[in-house]
Order: C-alpha cells, then structure tokens, then sequence
DNA sequence: CTGGTGCCCTAC
DNA sequence: TTAGGTAGGGCACCAG
C-alpha cells in the first residue's frame, strides 16, 4: 500500500544495518519522525543514503595532476577497515586556494569519527567529517522541515502483530522495530520532495508533578494535550502509587503520541525528577520496567532502545542544553517565556498573571509548594486541582508567545527540522544554509575548530561620549542591517577573504576591497562570496514575505498574515545571526579577519557621517554602532515640550498656548524633514541609512547606552534604554519612580521632578513603603552534583553573593531551585558585610518579610534617582537628607 | 575611602 | 569540554 502526504518533521536519527553475515552489505537507515498535514503521525524510513566525507592530502599541490605517491595513499585509503570507496578527486576550493578532494565513503555514521581521526594523522585534511549524517538528507537534497513523501507503507498502529509479522515488515524496511506512530512508511530519498510550509498540526503533551519534600517521590501528576490542528485539549491526571503514576503517565503520552513535550521548568525539574525516580524504582537491568515508567521515545520498548544513550526510548539530557528522546521535542515552556518576556520574576504565577492578567482567578497560589506534603496529607483533592492547572499553563504560554509557530517559521527559513530551529545553536541554523551553497559552489566544508584559534577580542561597535542633560528635537538615524550589508557590500566570506599565503594572489590592477584592518577581500566581479549570496537572498526573500504580510492585512486574512509575519521575523533573526557566528572563534567558516573587518568598516562608516554632520554644524549627542541621535536645526526658541497644564490651556482656547503648540507642531515638521533629508543624503547602494525616529527631546545624565526620549515621529511614546526602569534586577519601588520622573524631565518639569524624587525617597527611609515593591531579583548559577548545587564552579566567592545566599536559603526550605533561574529577595540588614538578605516567599503573607533595611534601599533609590536629578541641581546625598547643604562654596 | 575585581544585565 | 559577538553601566565585595 503507498503512502502519499505532506510531513512537517519534528526530528530524526539513523538505524545501522550491519552485514548478515549472509552477503549483505551495511546500510544505513534514516528514521524520520513528524505529523502529517492530515494530523497522523509518521515515521518515514529512508534508504538510499550513505556516509561519506572528504579528505585533501595536506602536501604541496602543484596545480595540475596527482603524483604517483598520493595516488598510492589513496588506494591505502580504499583498504582501511569501514571505508566502502573513495572517489574523486574534484577540485574544491580550500582556505589554501583550489585542491584536489576525494570523497570517501563509510560503511556507517558511527565510522566517521574514528576515520576521520586516524586519517589526519597520516596527514589528510579532512572535510565536511563532521555533519550529523541525518542533516545529509535535508542538506543534499535542498529540503527543509515540510516534505512530500511517496512511499510504501509498512505498519499501522492499529493493525495487530500476529506473529510478529508488522515487526518483521518493518525491520525488513530498515527499522529498528515497530515505531509508536500512526503510520511507517519506506521509501526512497527519491520519493521525497520538498513542499511548501504549511503549519503543521502538531500535538503538545505538558505536564507537572507535584513531589514529596520530604522523600522525593512523586505524589500525583497531570497531564494536558493540545492539539493544534483543531484546538481541542485533553486532561489527564494521576494519583496513587507511585509506580502506577509514572507508569499511567508513560501510557498517556504515547497514546496520545505528542510531537513536542512541554511544562514550566521541566528540563531542570520534572524530567530530572522522572529520571531519578526511574531508577530508583527499577534496576538499570530491568529495562521493561524502566521502559513502563519512562519510555516516552516514539520508538518500540526494546532492550536495544532502552539502550541507545542518544534519541532513543528514554528522554536524556543530551548537553546541558536540552533533552532529546525519539521522535519528539522537548521545549520547557519557563525557557521560552523567560527569553520573550524576561520577566522580573520567573515563577509560573508571576509569568501567567504577565500573560493573562484579566484571569488572575485562574492562577492564584492556593497550594504551598514549600509544605506540600503536609498539603498532599491535608487536602490531596485541591493539590490535584493545581496540578491539573499548572500542567495546562504552560500550553498557554506557548500559545500567547506563538512559541511553535516562530520556532516552525526558523525551521522552514534554515531548512532543518523543527526540533534544530526549537533547541538547536545558532551555529546549527547557519550551518544549514551556508554548507548547502559550499556544496553547490565546489568549496570544501572545513570542520568546526579547525580555523586557527581567534587571540583575544576583536574591537566591536562604536560608541559615542553623551552629552548630559535634556537636548530638544533629536533625530535619530538607523543604519538598515548594518552588519549584514557590510558583508555583501564589502563582499567579506570566508571564500573571498585573500590571504597572503594562498597561490592565486589578485592579479595586478584587479578591485579588491581593503579593511581599514588592512584585510582584504575579493571584489565581486571576481568571486562573489558565499555568505553576501545568501544575505541578499535573505533580504530578498524577506521583502516577500512582507508583502505578503500587507497584501493579507488588507485582504483580511489573519491565518496568512501571521504566517508571513513569523516568515519576516524568522529571516530578520538568521540575518542578524551571520555576523555572530562568523566573528566568533570557532566556527567552521570563519576566520579573525572576518569579524573584524566587519566592526572596523562599521566604526569607519559611522565615524565618518558623525564628523561630517558635525562639520555641516548638526551636533550628534549620541551615537551607537549602527545608530546616529542628531540634533534637529529648529529654532533654538521653540518649544520642545508642552505641559500638563499648557496642555489644558490649549484645549480652552488660550490663545498663548495655541501659538506655543503651533511653533511646537513646526519644529516637529522641520526636524522631520530634516531627518529624511540626512537619511537620502547620507545613504550608499550597500548602506542605508534611514530615519528611524523623531525626539522632541532627549535626556541622559551622561553615561552611554542610559537615555530617554520622548518620541514624537512615527509614532507617540516615551523610549527609555538601559535605565533601571529597563533591567529586570531592579526593585519595582525604583523602576515605577524613575519612570514616573521622567516623563517630568521630558516634559520639562524640573521642579516637580526633584519634589517627587525627594518625596519618595523620605517615604522609603521611613519604611513606609510596602515589601513587595522592594523585591530584588537575580539570576543564579550553580551546577548539579550528585543531588546537590555546587556554586563554586560558578562564583569565586559564592557566599558573597547574595543570589548564591538566597539560592541556598531556598533549598533549604524545599523550595526548587534549578542553575540559571532568578531567585528573589528582600535586603534586611545592609549594614552587615555581607550584607543580609532573605528570600521573598510568593506563598507567605507579605513574602514572609517582617522587617526590611530602609536605609540601604532609601539611598539605592536616591544614587540611582540622583544621578537624574542632579541635571536639575539635586545630589543623590541631597535627595537621602532631604535638604541642599549650604556649603562652602555656594555663595 | 579608594581602586580593583567579579558579576549581572543591558544596548547594539 | 562546548559552541553567535563586543561595549558598557553599575552594584557589591574586599584589600589596603
């Protein structure tokens, strides 16, 4: 029977096949996992591809034939033990210029690493040896998540196994047995074709444990399933034995058969937590049990599965980055709303009220985590109640994030599976694009690591001295993809970079582009590099998608348009990722020159459109990397800012105030007009400079990367960057204070501004300041060991650091805590050293705070409000004692 | 009290 | 022992 649909791929691995010993030879399967356009999942095995690198003899090439002494190595080559054929040579191009590669076929992936090692030591350069050999399928065959298949079917989930006869079809088919999926299907790597994205119908398994303080058990579960395609959700919990409820929560999931895992935190708590109680209630040995308590993988539960340390039937912490089973995607819903939303505070409560204020109802704290098995004793019905609730949560949030949608749209971008674009590197998502195009190109793919190591830093963006105080009417310019057009114009590729001591140097008079490093690349009439290729295409492609972005905004088609928008934003994101990996010292493409040639033309470039608009008379008060602030030439008397009370005299038809906003509405006009004039003017082919934004007026107290605007073009609102109003490690009292104080100091308020800081500032060292507004929050690292945290991997002086200090109070109440998340506290007694803090604790009256050191957060507030106030004549000492000293010197 | 160091978090 | 970068502000701690 034939298979013939559209998969979106969610991951994937290979199954070796080795010789029968009855005369067949090894092959290699690939296992495919995804869901079908129509909603059933599938696993696709795959024949027909083989293992293979490339190798270069490292000795001198003479341009033009093999000598006989490399001809014999290669035939050395074809007898080691695992290699099937070595054939070639191709001429590649190589960082030495144009050589001579062979390919070299394995007997099986696993090979590659071994030969590879042995064959550089009889001195072979080695090429594209280490690509994951499922990324071959996408990679050579130009594909990306969504593909056609046209294939045999082999089983179904629902046929039976008489004698064990689908078992038979499917390892007759490459498998490594019967697959937990709907439909196995083989076929061909010819069967396949790439298709147009599509959102795939994914189904999303989350769930949460509650666990014993005391003993570490696990107490109950729940479980909640989303199925995207229709919306619909199913509910599920457990009690009872312990076994029973990791053994009912193991069914669940592969009868439900979710393509992505989800839950808050489960990566550093209930997928650990599972794990260990696994091997607590079975015997490594007793590798059926094991699979009926944690079998999640897609696979069937086998001794051989049960086995495999990677992909396999039982999640594993690949790298401390995420989990990898069978089949499936792990994706912790805490991670992903941390990353979007870099919350204060990360617990599960702080983020759903972020999220979904209007149900506060629906996420109150009514169960004390930190008492749960007296809880569980007292009350086990209402702990269910918040299981059930706390494993559906984390559906929401992915939802409210469009977590899977944007992860969907990377993947369909970089062309790799769905669980590479959710959990993969950066590196990765590159890797795809830039060694499809190396293969295309004939330029041989070097392996990560092999580029000579970059020594120190390379110098970065450029950022220019602010000028303290308030400056009317700014605007402020954008250079477009800054980075990514200095690539292309510039040609700058790890192809085209001329270094001296490769054999075909440019010819004489021939164009090359000169750094002001003094690296040099070629121009690209003569070879145009890799990387400015792809940027184009990338550029190209997203002014498609936000056509079509618009085009469906005025159709009124909302599916459409936030498909296009995930598409836009997922190509803005890979753009903006080249440079990153190109300038950092270890990727397989890159070289040191490359990213500092990029930053020295961008310094270059800015420095110079800041000097000539200072020499046309237009000062800049800022200026970083990429971006200019320019002062408007509008009359030095008008007005830059309307008050409160101007506001409502205009209203009333004060005829002074009327005049003021006219003259107000024409600097506005001019310093537009202005901004775009310097926008065309100053814009090159390769460097487009536009004018991002209008400020009526802008303040800073002096320091770089610390300023406010008030922006009145394109739109209206206030811009704040790196003020603690911004940083996520500020207390709220502070952060609501400043921001209030500056929509005085934009509004030129500057007498109401310092009353307001002063009145603050004297409520706090009275202590009449609510705790919960005083609530600081820091991340915190640590390294799991045999059960505990070990901070002295991550701190030189761990118990100095109140993070660390509060990590620990933490575990020692039995409240969680996992490396890497932010732990919140309350300073009590600042004048110790050092200084005493202690944990706010979400489910306690008032976080448990009885007392807090009024006079430590009264003159944090004032340092960082003083350095504000003190534009307007006001000290950080002055605004602690309330008063100015007369001093010395003030007569 | 000062300057150096370690650390966090942010702007690009 | 794993994989995007640098520039920068500011706080706490600690030695002298």
């Amino acid at each position: 029977m034939t298979y013939k649909g559209d998969i979106g791929v969610v991951s994937g691995r290979y199954h070796s096949l080795d010789t029968d010993g009855q005369g067949s030879s090894p092959r290699t399967v690939l296992e495919v996992f995804g869901r079908s356009k129509t909603g059933e999942s599938v696993c696709l095995l795959i024949s027909g591809l083989k293992p293979t690198f490339e190798i270069s003899p490292m000795s001198v090439w003479n341009g033009t034939d093999v000598s006989p002494e490399v001809q014999q190595k290669i035939r050395d080559v074809e007898h080691l033990n695992g290699i099937v054929s070595v054939t070639g040579p191709t001429m590649k191009l190589t960082d030495l210029g144009q050589r001579p590669v062979w390919r070299v076929t394995a007997q099986q992936p696993y090979l590659v690493p071994n030969l590879r090692k042995s064959l550089s030591k009889s001195s072979w350069q080695i090429y594209s040896g280490d690509i994951p050999f499922l990324n071959r399928l996408f990679l050579d065959n130009g594909f990306g998540m969504h593909l056609s298949v046209n294939g045999t079917v082999v089983d179904r989930r629902e046929q039976p196994d008489d004698d064990y006869e689908r078992t038979r079809a499917v390892k007759k088919a490459g498998g490594a047995g019967r697959y937990s999926v709907d439909i196995t299907v083989a076929c061909d790597v010819g069967d396949l074709s790439e298709c147009e994205p599509f959102p795939v119908p994914f189904r999303i398994f989350s769930f949460d444990l509650e666990t014993s303080i005391e003993h570490e058990t696990v107490l109950c579960a729940a479980a909640c399933v989303e199925h995207l395609g229709t919306g619909v959700r199913e509910e599920f919990s457990f009690r009872g034995e312990e076994a029973s409820i990791l053994e009912n929560l193991t069914l669940v999931v592969r009868s439900t058969d979710p393509d992505i895992i989800t839950g808050y935190n489960i990566d550093n708590f209930d997928l650990p937590r599972l794990n260990d109680r696994m091997q607590v209630l079975a015997r490594s040995k007793d590798w059926r049990k094991r699979a009926q308590l944690f079998g999640w993988g897609r696979v069937e539960q086998c001794e051989a599965e049960a086995k495999r340390t990677r992909s396999g039937l039982f999640p594993r912490r690949q790298s401390t980055r995420a989990w990898t089973l069978a089949g499936r995607s792990v994706m912790d819903a805490w991670w992903q709303a941390r990353m979007a939303l870099r919350p204060q505070r990360e617990t599960l409560s702080f983020v759903s009220n972020l999220l979904f204020p209007e149900d506060s109802e629906k996420h109150k704290m009514d169960v004390d985590a930190s008492k749960m098995d007296e809880e569980w004793a007292n009350r086990p019905d209402e702990v269910l109640e918040y299981c059930i609730r706390d494993a559906a949560l984390p559906l929401d949030i992915l939802g409210a994030l469009q977590v899977v949608r944007r992860k969907e749209a990377v993947a369909a971008v970089a062309k790799v599976t769905f669980d590479t674009a959710a959990n993969g590197s950066t590196s990765q998502l590159i890797d795809s694009l830039v060694i499809r195009l190396a293969d295309a190109e004939n330029i041989a793919v070097p392996l990560t690591g092999s580029a000579e190591a970059k020594e120190g830093q390379i110098t970065g963006g450029y950022v220019h001295e602010v000028d303290a105080g308030l400056h009317p009417w700014i605007a402020v310019l954008d250079f477009k993809s800054m980075y990514p057009s200095i690539m292309i114009g510039h040609n700058i590729c790890y192809t085209t970079r001329i270094d001296p001591a490769q054999p075909d140097q440019p010819i004489e008079g021939q164009e090359v582009h000169v750094a002001p490093t003094g690296a040099r690349f070629r121009h690209q009439s003569v070879r145009k590099g890799m990387v400015p290729r792809l940027l184009e295409q990338l550029m190209h492609q997203r002014d498609v998608h936000k056509s079509a972005l618009k085009q469906a905004k005025a159709d009124g088609d909302p599916v459409v348009e936030s498909f296009h928008d995930a598409m836009q934003y997922a190509v803005k994101i890979l753009m903006n990722s080249f440079y990153g990996v190109f300038a950092s010292g270890f990727y397989r493409f890159t070289h040191r020159d490359l990213g500092s040639s990029i930053t020295a033309w961008a310094r270059h470039n800015i420095k110079a459109i800041i000097s000539q608009l200072e020499d046309e008379g237009h000062g800049v008060v800022y200026s970083d990397t990429d971006s200019i602030f320019v002062r408007s030439p509008v009359d030095s008397d008008a007005p830059s800012s309307i008050r409160e009370d101007e506001y409502q005299a205009r209203l009333d038809g004060d005829k002074a105030a009327l005049q003021k906003y006219e003259r107000w509405k024409q600097a506005k006009q001019s310093m537009i007009d202005f901004g775009l004039e310097i926008a065309e003017r100053y814009s090159r082919d390769s460097a487009v400079l536009e004018f991002e934004k209008g400020l009526s007026v802008f303040f800073s107290h002096g320091a770089k990367k610390r300023y406010v605007g008030q922006v009145v073009w394109p739109s209206e609102e206030m811009l704040i960057r790196g003020y603690e109003t911004q940083r996520t490690d500020s207390f709220s009292y502070l952060t609501t204070t400043m921001k209030k104080m500056f929509t005085h100091a934009l509004s030129d308020e500057g007498d109401e501004l310092v009353k307001y800081a002063l009145e603050r500032v004297k409520a706090l060292r009275e202590g009449r300041v609510d705790a919960s507004e005083l609530i600081l929050a820091k991340s915190c690292k640590g390294r799991m060991k045999n059960g505990k945290v070990d901070f002295t991997k991550d701190y030189a002086n761990p118990d100095s650091m109140a993070q660390v200090r509060v990590a620990k109070a933490r575990i020692e109440l039995g409240l969680g805590f996992t490396s890497g998340m932010k732990v919140s506290y309350i300073v009590t007694d600042a004048t110790q050293r050092p200084m005493r803090v202690q944990p706010w604790l979400e489910m306690e009256e008032n976080g448990g705070i009885l007392q807090y050191d009024g006079q430590f957060y009264a003159e944090r507030l004032a340092a960082a409000l003083g350095r504000i106030t003190e534009a307007f004549g006001w000290t950080a000492k002055e605004l602690v004692s309330g008063n100015k000293q007369t001093s010395l010197f003030s007569f």
